[in-house]
DNA sequence: GTTTTTAGATTGCATCCATAATCTATATCA
DNA sequence: TGATATAGATTATGGATGCAATCTAAAAAC
């Protein structure tokens, strides 16, 4: 049945929403458009009154992400402001975060994904991409613009790398060797 | 019909080298047993008699492609023994292997997907990871034993995450400048 | 009260993984 | 060597699920 314009608006925004986390979880080709929605409580027939597609649906959920993983950032940021890279890096290169894909980092849970989407997707990851660089260069201090986002660069790339790295072996030790090994180059790479 | 059984083998590792090809450019589920099987130019039908399922295929095949990039490793090393890591570097941090998925590292091409994946092809990558490592190793003089393997690790994350976010955003030149990025990270982790 | 607009149901068609039936050439054994 | 069993392959089938489109009915919006 028919729902208010500002609920049918707030469907869409749950269908998004739902979609970020399970899209993390299974891959883009490892759930469905009936799952996606009946995570937000609708069903399948409802899908094409809001989105064109399930590519484009990826696009926006792969948004959604990026921007909610940039807010734990700012809130991890906010909440020690004498140590701002320890607690990202205590976020990020953490075992919870390894065993949390649902509401991680979408780069290191969908990247190798990501990379064989459409440049929607892809234009999503950029985007969100460089709101990581612009936090991350905040916090550290190079001879010019250029030296600072390339560290930025080097310093994102060791930490998604070291968790994706972390989550496809199995053993939990060599998992945990990964991410102390990225916690240690990032505090050193931005130390000099 | 029937076919010898050299043959048959033969069939059989066509159809792993296949497979660790098209997964690393499809993801593993972005392909199909048909496609597969016909990419090695035998019929689906054919399928269950070689292998138990198609999770054990991607187990196999993962192990392939690990072996196969660490063959590309030492082929590089053996070809400039004055500069093995800058050999390494050439190859791994470089556009063609952005570009080139199907026969690039699948720990870049498949992290993402390995991680949902069972266990058993997580091993397949947990092996090769360790090759790679020790590979790396040899390159790297730490003071300790735990050192040099701590340096390994993050030297490959850095490889990994640099390629992974090449590969996700549209714009060459940041790629391009992830990989620059990822490059110098790397030679200065070894230096020091 | 009429028109829009939306959720849901139904349907279509392709593909998915897996299994079964069938065929044939190869191994095996007499 | 010749008969027989069988392994490896093809074709066909099964049921489930995939994305997408269409139609219906009901509620909101005007």
């Amino acid at each position: 049945m028919r729902v208010s314009r500002v609920q049918a608006e707030e469907n869409r925004q749950t269908v998004i929403t739902v979609a970020s986390r399970l899209f993390r979880e299974h891959g883009f080709d490892g759930i469905g458009l009936k799952d996606l929605m009946k995570g937000a409580g609708l069903t399948q027939g409802a899908f094409y009154k809001q989105f064109a597609s399930k590519e484009d649906l990826a696009a926006q959920a792969s948004s959604r992400a990026l921007e909610s993983v940039s807010g734990r950032w700012s809130e991890a940021i906010a909440a020690s402001p004498d140590d701002p890279l320890g607690a990202v890096i205590a976020f990020y290169l953490s075992m919870d975060h390894r065993e949390e894909k649902m509401d991680g980092c979408p780069v290191a849970a969908l990247g190798s994904d990501a990379a064989r989407q459409s440049s929607d997707v892809k234009a999503s990851f950029e985007t969100g991409i460089k709101a990581y660089l612009e936090t991350l260069g905040r916090m550290i201090d190079g001879a010019d613009d250029e030296e600072t986002t390339g560290k930025a660069m080097a310093v994102l790339s060791t930490m998604v790398g070291a968790l994706i790295l972390s989550r496809v072996v199995n053993d939990p030790d060599l998992a945990q060797a990964f991410l102390d090994a990225g916690a240690q180059q990032v505090r050193q790479s931005i130390a000099d």
